[in-house]
DNA sequence: CATGGGATTGACT
DNA sequence: GTCAATCCCATGC
């Protein structure tokens, strides 16, 4: 028996609602590039109601992907250095995206010790700009499609189906610091700090 | 056209 | 704990 072919990507309508529901919805989930890939573990909500959302100044050059069709890549260059994942979700019209944050790396990880120089795995895709390093991708992505590929995200395996998550505070940023829209997956070793989350009541 | 600010990381004190 | 690297793009003159 051949092993399973992998499971169809998520579809346009998965990221076509509240974005942060999905950014819940995707932990557990699996990011996948030219056969390298590793299960979401942390994720960060973004929307243009909120000062901390890069749509929050409208529609521009820099954000209309952003303001784009669902279930595309958002993908921007952070401190000049650093490329940056989002999934972009809600109605179009609307400038909101699910940061990808952090992966539990499954596939290629010869490839991402390669691209990253680091050999331990907790160091390969612990934080955003680790993980497009790691699994390849970069601004030439910025409104691919996340359904169709070479990126794609999947959904949870069985294993991470009844996944535990953890909420608290988004990192790194100045204003709209008081919303708890960053999650990740209680307890993972994979997650980019470990400090500053609590369970997320009623899920 | 000049300027300034990052949704970060890694090296160093 | 501190701090520099580095570049895209929004803003203002």
């Amino acid at each position: 028996m051949a092993l399973a072919a992998p499971a169809p990507a998520l579809k346009r309508r998965f990221y076509a609602r509240d974005v942060v529901e999905v950014a819940q919805d995707l932990i557990g989930c699996v990011v996948a590039h030219e056969g390298v890939s590793g299960v979401i573990v942390e994720t960060e909500a973004y929307h243009d109601c909120e000062p901390a959302c890069h749509a929050f100044v409208g529609l521009t050059a820099r954000t209309a992907t952003l303001f784009g069709p669902p279930g595309r890549a958002y993908v921007y260059r952070s401190y000049g250095i650093h490329a940056l994942l989002n999934a972009v979700c809600e109605l179009e019209g609307i400038g909101a995206a699910v940061l990808i944050r952090a992966l539990e790396p499954v596939d290629g990880v010869e490839t991402m010790r390669a691209r990253r120089g680091h050999d331990r795995l907790e160091d390969l895709c612990s934080g955003p700009g680790k993980l497009t390093q790691a699994l390849g991708v970069e601004l030439a992505d910025n409104g691919a499609d996340l359904e169709t590929g070479p990126l794609v995200i999947r959904p949870r395996p069985r294993a991470w189906r009844e996944v535990a998550i953890a909420c608290g505070p988004r990192i790194g940023i100045t204003k709209a610091v008081e919303l708890p829209w960053r999650f990740s997956a209680a307890g993972s070793r994979f997650v980019s700090r470990r400090s500053g989350v609590a369970a997320v009541p009623g899920r």
